[in-house]
DNA sequence: GTGCGGATGAACT
DNA sequence: GTTCATCCGCACT
């Protein structure tokens, strides 16, 4: 069933990114189907967090979807190149958002091989925030759409992780002592965690 | 208007 | 382990 848009407006951000593993994460674009099993998750703490694109309150017009109501995609380009796709939560006015950095592939896996150009199935098909966004043909276009459909959905499908690791978010350096922060999230073990090193 | 650098990934050596 | 693709977004002039 599709997660209703309560669960991602409240003030525990760490808390939702945690929870969202197991859940499952799909698109449907151009009729086709694809979703994977989210397995890792980073969460960033809005105004007051370093590694945030709103820290201290910045607002621009890459930044402003932040601040709009939980429940929505925050997509933005890194190095020109790769699309990440975050979910916004909390309420108005509190730019709170959670990093989807890997899934396991789930349906539609053919599909997402074409997307990238691979021929059989790897950790790298999904594990990586830009990876995972090409293979479920996310891209800045959907920045702004409602994570409970009919595009974007997440759905609870009863899984629950058994061994949740907390760790340091990756990339962060530039954020110093934010950077220590625990608020990295992956289901321990599983092969499509992507590789990326925090702290 | 200009310049810098990033919540990365993949192909190299 | 290292290099490099590739381009807004943002801060500042």
């Amino acid at each position: 069933m599709i997660i209703p848009v309560s669960f991602y407006q409240n003030d525990d951000v760490a808390g939702i990114a945690r929870a969202l593993l197991g859940k499952t994460l799909g698109t449907e674009i151009n009729g086709q189907y694809t979703s994977g099993i989210i397995v890792e998750t980073e969460a960033y703490a809005g105004v007051t967090d370093k590694a945030s694109h709103a820290y201290g309150g910045r607002f621009t017009n890459r930044t402003r979807v932040m601040y709009e109501d939980g429940g929505i995609a925050y997509v933005y380009l890194c190095y020109g190149i790769h699309h990440l796709f975050n979910i916004v939560t909390h309420g108005v006015g509190t730019p709170h958002a959670v990093l989807i950095r890997a899934i396991e592939p789930a349906n539609g896996i053919d599909i997402m091989l074409q997307r990238r150009g691979k021929a059989f199935v790897t950790p790298t098909l999904t594990a990586g925030p830009g990876a995972l966004s090409a293979a479920l043909g996310i891209t800045t276009l959907h920045t702004g759409y409602p994570v409970t459909g009919p595009v974007i959905t997440i759905s609870d499908t009863g899984y629950t992780p058994e061994h949740i690791t907390a760790a340091t978010r990756v990339g962060v350096a530039y954020a110093r002592e934010d950077a220590l922060l625990p608020l990295r999230f992956y289901i321990s073990g599983n092969k499509f965690v992507s590789k990326g090193k925090g702290l």
